[in-house]
DNA sequence: CGAGTTTGACCCGCGC
DNA sequence: GCGCGGGTCAAACTCG
């Protein structure tokens, strides 16, 4: 049996100290926060003591970038792995420089909002080399990419405090303690949480969600308001493969309407897509409500239509998401410096294959989100050969270099 | 026609 | 045991 397990986005933003020459522990935090309060480190030295005592793996990722939606909120990718235990040799951390920090754990590009640089290529800057240079075995299991100094967020509770709170029930939901024996029940599932901001805010549409879509064709089959939440909970299934059981709930965040709170349950049991339709498992154009105001929930924020760029695949959202899209458009997330081992599995063209242009060109033919595509698919995956890994240098996967 | 979403009903875990 | 609330099912519907 092939592993089918592709990793995710916390095999690849796993723990580690930023400098590799630093021991790793609870003081890395310090590099995390320039936007942070005293709380939010609180939060996360609980998490972090949690894990210490068995209880689970705490957070395992968190990305910042004010490109993206500079001036509507600040994007962070928040998850947790609590359903196996990751070979630690898969771990990455060298992201010092392959995520732009620099020696004093500062953040590079930082305010200087550099346009030519977003998370994802950052994200597409880790070498395999690094992931393995730099794991040590008591790691705390978040970082954050970049930093931010997110100007324009109207919340006063900073980004990634938000992103702690929102995801912290989660987390504590699969927290095996004495009382909670995980035996087999809804909530041991397995789960990864990942916060991102909102496509765009909910308004116009009183239902449902523009999910920001990915390689995995997902089926809507429920849709639920949430007790305590203004904001209904989608429920999305893998219409990739017959018999696939991994599910993702989407939700607005209670606390930051402007992000998604997206939950991915169980995994999925084949590879990637290898194409799809325009259509198959899109979130297509909503259809208008049935249904009264008065049976709709509240949210309304501002207002969004949504498309489908079938150029880069992606779905956006017109207005602000077109930035990000733009942005995969012009550096083609950075997979033409992908090693070959660590793509995806995409169709080839005229047996072409291999080349960065080939690879470029299927884009235009599937839905891609950099940021499902790393938490399903990563690049790191178990048993990578090292011989291998070491051919890739972060010049290598510099997709600017 | 086959893909999707919507939505009320039902199932079931969990707390009291 | 009961009720609440989250998760899933499936019929009805929309869309291309």
């Amino acid at each position: 049996m092939e592993n089918n397990y592709q990793g995710d986005l916390a095999d690849i933003f796993r723990p580690g100290s930023v400098n590799s020459g630093d021991p790793p522990g609870v003081s890395d935090w310090q590099y995390l926060d320039q936007s942070s309060d005293q709380e939010t480190h609180e939060m996360i030295q609980k998490s972090i003591r949690s894990h210490e005592q068995g209880f689970g793996q705490p957070f395992t990722s968190l990305l910042t970038d004010p490109l993206i939606h500079e001036g509507t909120s600040t994007p962070c990718f928040f998850g947790t792995n609590l359903d196996h235990d990751l070979d630690q040799e898969q771990v990455v951390s060298a992201t010092r420089t392959a995520l732009g920090f620099d020696d004093d754990h500062k953040i590079i590009n930082d305010s200087n909002h550099n346009h030519n640089h977003n998370i994802f290529s950052k994200m597409l800057q880790i070498s395999p080399n690094a992931v393995k240079s730099t794991l040590s075995s008591n790691n705390i299991d978040i970082m954050q990419i970049t930093s931010s100094s997110s100007p324009s967020s109207s919340s006063a509770v900073p980004p990634l405090k938000r992103c702690l709170m929102e995801t912290s029930s989660a987390t504590n939901l699969q927290i095996s303690t004495p009382r909670n024996p995980g035996i087999k029940r809804r909530k041991s599932q397995a789960k990864k949480v990942v916060c991102i901001p909102a496509p765009a805010p909910a308004n116009s549409r009183p239902t449902g969600e523009v999910v920001p879509s990915d390689l995995w064709a997902w089926r809507k089959y429920g849709q639920k308001p949430i007790k305590g939440s203004p904001y209904p909970r989608g429920y999305y299934r893998c219409s990739s493969s017959k018999g696939c059981s991994a599910r993702k709930q989407v939700e607005r965040s209670r606390t930051d309407p402007n992000m998604l709170v997206i939950t991915y349950t169980s995994e999925h049991n084949h590879p990637w897509p290898t194409q799809r339709n325009a259509l198959a498992g899109s979130t297509r154009t909503p259809q208008p409500p049935k249904t009264t105001a008065a049976d709709q929930p509240p949210p309304p924020l501002e207002k969004h239509t949504t498309t489908q760029d079938h150029h880069v695949g992606l779905q956006v959202i017109k207005d602000e998401s077109s930035q990000l899209a733009s942005l995969l458009e012009t550096e083609k997330l950075g997979f033409g410096s992908f090693p070959q081992s660590y793509r995806p599995e995409l169709p080839e063209h005229g047996g072409g294959g291999g080349q960065p242009e080939d690879f470029f060109s299927s884009l235009g033919e599937i839905e891609v989100d950099p940021i499902s595509m790393l938490l399903n698919q990563g690049f790191l995956g178990a048993g990578d050969d090292e011989e291998e890994a070491e051919n890739y240098t972060n010049k290598d996967l510099d997709p600017f270099g």
